[in-house]
DNA sequence: ATAGATTAGTAGATCGATCTAATTTTTCGG
DNA sequence: CCGAAAAATTAGATCGATCTACTAATCTAT
């Protein structure tokens, strides 16, 4: 079944089953408009019949741009990043262009060793969310140095940047839940050490001293951003003498993992305790107790990398841009806005719907 | 600060700078051992001082192989597939071969496109997992018409093909929760539809015959692959005359909704009732209770579907091959191995092991 | 010392598409 | 029907690295 490797079928070969030039076929492959209605129906109709496959590598050679970009995400594993990158994917696709993806597993090697194959390949240009240390100026001087880049989600100083205002994210939380009556807020924190991090519990400080309530830093509870990070920081801020009421969490992994110590505590989150997530990935929608949580719009920050991107590509020397994305609350039933103790039960329902396998 | 667009750095211009030729440099570049010690130290440094960047694209047009090639995901968001691609992505990486990645969102349309950009690319070869109903003959055609292909999680016929034992896994989870003693098995079966769910409930059907209980079609119920959907299957199977005591899951995400719902309706699952998971995400280990699940080992997947790969650009018309993984049981709390009612509670961890943000 | 083998290095063609500059063909006013 | 302008087409150079085939230099062995 296996057919014989047959060599590629190049312009040349169009050439002479339409019998005209080389320089033709490609007018009639780029559309120019240049080229007679009856030699281009001659041409297409040899493409079609051979075969033709475009070759953009050659293209890419005498063109001096490859239409391809290269992407690279500190961790493809999280949901937020995965939904980042399919809008970049999508934006860039839209406009012609193909995304390498790169994942750098946080890994400050891997990620030198990307950029170089990407500056190899070549691409026009590389989107990057840089790892863990990003900020040293190391790094940024081997990405400024050449082809058109864009930070997104963690900003490089010296590039472009597309991010969401961290720091607003958390203010919205806290204020949500103040309005709810809550007057102790923990912040359940994940890693302050990264930039995302830190933005998010400046925004959580600020508000509480700006509601006149006490800081008390005994309410800040670092996490592995995990379920099980926001599970066990719940156990150990119900020792406390005098607990929270409520807590705005870093994600919504940890969120959901403070809603199941609660759970096991025997108290009722959504009526008892207040919870707030952050990002709005899908589970909080599917989970059972709906999640009252920060919109970062993962795919809106993608888009708009996507856009810098191809603006910094045609204007390599325009000013250096940055678009700080606005979060949004999502109000759903983790603070008691309905709790799930009166819902009533879904029943289930059929495969039809597509989700995750 | 914006340098001014240089044009690249050549080989010509390594050559004119360590007084050379052209293919010298190539040679030195190659690391082919013909050239004089000394010559080859003059290129390097001629290399290192005009900050010279190897150009893949040129090469590969002359070489005719690009050392790239495409893989076609059918959904990045879901976490198995992210780390078969993870994996893959670092054993091509390995063999000195650059990923494109596509994100085909389980669209045939999508995913049509994909393969088409990378063959113009061109790609040296493809690894494909099929959106889902990629088992029609034309899109197998489409695939098996060129370069080097390589099926992955989903089969295609006349394709390579790298995968899992569905079945063989769900056999693993009902003989266990057998061996614990239930004799009423419920399989939440997510998509039966698609091929994995197919062959996830022929497992448990033959098993379940042949361990001499009856089949019971009450106790398969299909659903949303989600935490939603675990859920509320849970509550469908709680209404039956005569509940089961245990159930084996699609996914994760479907048994960890089915927890959900058993504490929702005051049972304790692990003592009153065995779940049992499907893939053996990260959550799974995370979760309070920690998830019995079949260990579908996606990174090795990954690993085998490159290594299939390899040996297909290589040996291009070498027979077709399938390799079949054999899933594992982990053993974990949720079928009451160590239920957490006995747990001690953890104590907060800091913030210094990684995770998810 | 010299033929023959080995080693080091190079000129020039080549991969496939595109660009430039030129040529051929067509159109059309007078 | 001529000549100029416009339209359609093309030959040949080019992008950057690699390959083939060849030359030049050095080394052996008799």
């Amino acid at each position: 079944m296996a057919e014989i490797q047959k060599p590629r079928v190049t312009l040349l070969d169009i050439a002479a089953d339409a019998d005209v030039s080389r320089a033709t076929v490609s007018l009639v492959i780029r559309n120019v408009p240049t080229v007679a209605e009856e030699t281009r129906k001659r041409v297409l109709r040899s493409i079609h019949k051979l075969g033709y496959v475009y070759h953009r590598g050659a293209a890419s050679l005498r063109r001096q741009q490859s239409h391809a970009v290269g992407l690279i995400v500190s961790d493809i594993t999280q949901p937020f990043f995965a939904e980042v990158l399919i809008a970049i994917d999508e934006r860039l696709a839209a406009a012609g262009i193909v995304t390498l993806l790169g994942n750098s597993s946080e890994s400050r090697a891997k990620e030198e060793r990307l950029i170089r194959t990407m500056r190899e390949f070549p691409t026009d240009g590389m989107l990057i969310c840089p790892s863990h240390d990003g900020e040293s100026p190391k790094n940024s001087r081997i990405l400024s140095s050449s082809i058109p880049t864009v930070a997104f989600a963690r900003p490089v100083p010296g590039l472009d940047y597309a991010g969401i205002n961290n720091a607003h994210g958390t203010e919205l939380a806290v204020k949500h839940l103040y309005g709810l009556g809550h007057r102790r807020i923990a912040f359940i924190a994940g890693n302050p050490e990264v930039s995302s991090g830190r933005d998010r519990l400046d925004g959580y400080r600020q508000t509480v001293t700006q509601l006149g309530l006490e800081f008390d830093p005994l309410l800040v509870v670092p996490c592995n951003p995990s379920r099980r990070g926001g599970y066990d920081s719940i156990l150990l801020l119900s020792q406390l003498d005098r607990p929270p009421t409520a807590a705005c969490c870093f994600n919504d992994a940890v969120a959901l993992g403070a809603i199941e110590a609660l759970q096991h505590l025997g108290k009722k989150p959504g009526a008892d305790f207040g919870i707030v997530g952050f990002n709005n990935t899908p589970e909080a929608a599917q989970n059972v107790l709906t999640l009252t949580t920060v919109d970062t719009a993962p795919r809106q920050l993608g888009e708009t990398a996507a856009e810098l991107l191809l603006k910094r590509i045609e204007k390599p020397d325009a000013p250096i841009q940055t678009v700080i994305l606005q979060p949004r609350l999502m109000v759903r039933e983790s603070c008691g806005a309905s709790s799930y103790q009166n819902k009533t039960f879904p029943i289930a329902r059929g495969y039809a719907e597509s989700g995750p396998e």
